[in-house]
Parts: structure tokens; sequence; C-alpha cells
DNA sequence: CTGAAAGCGCTTACAG
DNA sequence: CTGAAAGCGCTTACAG
């Protein structure tokens, strides 16, 4: 039989109470009988059960995070940086991917009400923004990661888009292109109007595709564009998987990248580096915005306010081969 | 306040007893009573403390899993395949990746102690394994995915690495290619072991230069290969990153995929569609891995003696450009 | 078919 | 500085 706080006290000949001081490390406690309490502890290798400890204390130290398909390219560093923060934290992290449609759903919002867990990390609600608002309202600790330019009412963390899409053009534009592709995500993305806004107030251009996220989507763009014999320099493909694809239709056609056309993408995904020129592209930092968001919320749980205002971590150019410096 | 099994007790004039009954439905309650306690949970919109739950019965319908980086480029499919399985169960699934070190495993450890979760899943655990054992033994139903070939004494699930490196030396040798020349991960892998068995019991070669599974080992294997004026007609890799660098290394001084070299890869990873030529590849079947790991593991919490012998999934031979049928 | 009571393993006023 | 007791919100023999 594993130990509990019974089996402590008794021997250590003390109160059960009194264990549970010395556990939490209350003041309070005389050295020597501390002291004598931890020995036992160890002794008996004694942990207190989290369940336990939940039910008295009201609260799991437990944060679940809610995330849309775990295969997106750049969920593994969002991941990453939102476990690292969270176990540093000695917090658990509970894992919602609500892959399952409405199933999932009903799971998660059960799980929400049978209180599992003390807070909640979103990425992407697609469909669910009401359900968190509506969890949120009744008090439960939310922060959103990446809020797709929605700007609803709880805490989030987001990254520069509309300066990163600027920031695309303005080193296009410094190297003498100026006539741009644009072959975006889908519209009703906050990230693919900020990253539109922010590329078209530098370089104009009426050239813009709507596609999805993908390879094929930037494959298709580009030939759909040659096709209708539309005239353009360069390309700025809202991810790198777009952008991965127009490379290869651009190769494909004969087109010469950067001498031809220069490409720029978004996110800096690994493959970026291993693409054919490698690949110039508007860093996105998914997992410092993991740790952010988790250190924010991990911040609500200990009483604070958290700022009205997204936090907004900066994007960063990186220039390779697909589009070099002038 | 939110409801609990008192009020609901009191609301439908029964005792906690009797909706604990209806809540768990069990026989034995008369279909009125039962009728009238529902229609007060609905009212309340009562759902029962996880944490009350699992502390009165002992469990917690939690599940959790252990982690290498989640940034591992298949990571995502397993964890998925994890992650819808345990959630249909009705489980939690909780995250420990175990990437800071002594750190992160103490964190873990001590979540063992504190009966955070009923069960475990764990890849790769590299350097965790004795740890493992040692919950194994205390108790602790663990299903491994993926052993590396040691087979260890728990339950598992593996793929045919054996035979994946042999259908990959098969279809190379129908092709008419002799000379390979095979890039690997870390010896110490288990899969490592098993594809190079496999491929050199079908094609043997003395060709073969260990590495890491990342796209600069495949580039440096090819470039060193040829620096040394090895002679090679195909290229096994050991995963889609080496073979990834392996063409693009070919590219660059000259050789043409397929005409002058053949290359196969491994695992089937998203990226194998997209590069120049397309990757004839040997899949792994992660998702189902992770979803047949997780069913077992589910099977062992409800009582059932589990496989001594680990459970295998088969490889899949999938060809593309790089190595095309004959 | 139903309920009073004990118990799961902790924490936390309260009293001394 | 320390402990007895109540309480967190459930489940589960046990008795009727």
């Amino acid at each position: 039989m594993r130990a509990t706080i019974a089996d402590v006290a008794r021997q250590a000949g003390v109160s059960k109470t009194t264990v549970s001081r010395v556990l939490n490390t209350r003041a309070d406690v005389d050295a020597s009988t501390a002291a004598r309490v931890r020995e036992v502890i160890d002794a008996l290798g004694y942990v207190p059960s989290s369940g336990a400890v939940g039910l008295a204390r009201g609260s799991s130290r437990t944060i679940a995070m809610l995330t849309p398909p775990l295969t997106w390219p750049w969920m593994g560093e969002v991941l990453q940086g939102v476990a690292d923060t969270v176990e540093a934290a000695g917090y658990g992290l509970l894992l919602f991917s609500c892959n399952r449609g409405a199933d999932s759903v009903r799971h998660f919002t059960g799980q929400v009400s049978a209180r599992a867990f003390d807070g909640l990390l979103v990425i992407e609600p697609e469909n669910t923004l009401g359900t968190i608002a509506e969890m949120y309202r009744k008090g439960l600790p939310v922060v959103l990661i990446d809020d797709r330019g929605r700007h609803p009412a709880f805490p989030s963390v987001a990254t520069t888009n509309r300066e990163g899409g600027a920031s695309a053009a303005r080193h296009l534009l410094d190297s003498g292109r100026t006539k741009p592709l644009v072959l975006t995500g889908r519209r009703d993305f906050g990230c693919v109007r900020d990253r539109l806004a922010g590329f078209s107030g530098v370089l104009p251009t009426d050239l813009v595709v709507e596609g999805e996220f993908t390879e094929e989507s930037g494959r298709h763009g580009v030939e759909r564009a040659l096709a209708q014999g539309r005239d353009f320099d360069c390309v700025f493909a809202h991810n790198d998987l777009i952008a991965a694809g127009a490379l290869r239709a651009l190769r494909e056609t004969g087109r010469t990248v950067p001498d031809d056309i220069a490409v720029v993408g978004f996110d800096d995904l690994p493959i970026a580096r291993h693409t054919e020129p490698p690949l110039t592209t508007v860093r996105q930092p998914m997992r410092q915005m993991g740790e952010t968001a988790a250190r924010l919320l991990l911040t609500g749980l200990g009483g604070e306010t958290l700022p009205a205002v997204p936090v907004v971590l900066p994007t960063e150019l990186v220039v390779r081969r697909s589009a070099p410096c002038p």
C-alpha cells in the first residue's frame, strides 16, 4: 500500500495537520519537528495524492490546452513552449485536440464542468470561440494563442502579422520587385487579413489569390496566375507550405528563383531551410508564443489580473536565397 | 456556486447515494426516481467533479503520455492518434515532454507518485527506460510506442522496421540497382539496426554511413561518399529528412534522380510528397501506432491482461518518382 | 428499491 | 508551535 499523510503522521508522532504544514512549508513549525517529519516522508517515499490535494484545495494544478489538429506544421513548437513552461511551474498539462468534431467539444466541455483543470490555453478555436467565451465569462481563466485578429474579450498572445507582411513587402521592394503575386490562406483568418494589409500598405497589388495553407494551394496559385498570363516578379506566400508549392510550380514552368521571380514565405518552418532554393520567410516565434501564453495564464492563476490588450511578439524576416538581400 | 451531488439530492428529494447510482447508471433504481433525478441534474447543469470522483474511486480516468521533443516531424501524427483514442474513451490526456532533462524527469516521477494518472504511454524514452521499468514493476500500466528494438518487459506497439528495410531493398533490386549507399540514424536506435538488417539481408552493402535523423546528415553523407569516390546507384535513407538531404546533395553535384541514382526514404513524412523529385519511402503508420497503443493501454486499465509480445503494425512502401517502379 | 454512514487523502479555520 | 475536527465532493459496502 502506498503511504498516506496519516502514515507519515503516525510514524512521526505528530498530527496530520503538522505534516500538512511541513509539506506546504508553512512557518510556525518547530525546526526539529519539521526535520523529523521530513525524515519520515523520505523514508516512506511519501508524495501527497494530487487528487486529494486538489479536492481539498479546490484546484487541480493542471492546465488544459485546446488545439486544432496536432499535425499542423508549427504545432510541435507551440506545444513544446507550453509544455516546458507549464511543467517548470509544477503544473500538469491536459491536452484536448478538437479533432473529432462535436463529440470532441462535448468531451471538452464536460471536463471543464468537472473542474478537471484550473486554466485553459487555446489555439485557433475554429467555431468554438463562442463556447470558450462562455466558459471565460463563467470564471475559467483563458489565454488565447493567435487570436486570428478577432481580438475577443480575453487575454491573448499574438504576433505582428501586419508588420510581418509589411517587412516582406519592404524586402521585395528594396530588391527592386514591384509586381507581386500574393498567395493567401483562407481569408476568414485574421492573420491572413493582417498579413495582406501589411503587405499591401507597402506594395499595393491586385494580384491576390486566396487559397489554403498547403503546398498544393501554392502550386495551383502560381500555375493559375501563369496560365492567365499575369505578370509578376515576386511571390509573397502566406505560409511556407504555400511558398514551397510556389517554388515547385515556378521551377516546373522553367522560371528561375530568385532571378526571374523572388519568393517570400511566412512562418519559418523547418522545411524553409531545405527548399530549393532555401526560402526567405517571415519568422513567427511559435515556441515563444507558447511560452508566453503559458506564463501569462500561470500568472493569472496566481491571482494577478491579465493585460486586456494582446501581448504581441515580433516577427522577424529571415533572408535566404529565394529572395536575397539586394 | 456550482452544484454538487448534495444539491441534486436535496432538490430531487433523494439521498446522495441514489443520485450517485443514477449517475453511474447502476440498475436497481426506480425508473421514475431516476427520471426525476435526471431532470434535476439537467436543470442544475450538474457535472460530477472529476477530482472528487477520482479520489473516491481511486482512479483519475486520465492517461499520461511521455514524449521526446514534440517538434519531431512525426510526433503530431502519433499524438493525434493517441489523443483521439483517449478522448473517445472519455479519458483525459496528460502530456509530459521530457525536454528539460533531469528536472523534467523529476517532475514526471513526482506526478506518478502523486497518482495523477492511471496509465502511461511512452515514446522513445532515451535514458528513462530504467525509471519507467521501475514504475511498471510497481504497478503502473505502461505501453511503449516504438520500443527501439529493445523489447523490454512491457507491452508495446512497434512497426516492421526490418521488413520495411527489406522492402526498400527489394524495390531497388527489382529496378536493377545493386550498389546501395545506406544513410542511417544513430546506431543505438533499435529501429536503425532493424532497418539495416532487413535491407542488408536482401541487398548486402558495405557502404553504410551512420548519421543523425536530419537533412544535414543526409547531405553530408552523400557528399562524403562522393568525395571518397565511392560508387553507388541508389540511396536508402533511414528517414525522409536524411533522404531530402541526400536528394539535395545529389542535385547539387549534378546527379539526376532517379536516372543516375534512385533514392528511398523512411517514414513518409508530409514533405516526402514535396521533395524534388517526390520521394519513394517506407511508410510508418504513426497515427495508427498511437491509436493502437492507446487502445491497448485502455484495455489494460479495463482489467484485461495485455499481450506480452509487441503488437507490430506493418510498414508500407510508397512508390514515387525518386525510385519508380521498374 | 433506497439511505445513513464511513471513507478516499488531503487542507484549513479554530482553539489552545 | 500543535492538534482535533470539519470539510472538499464523491463512492460504496451495509442494512433495511
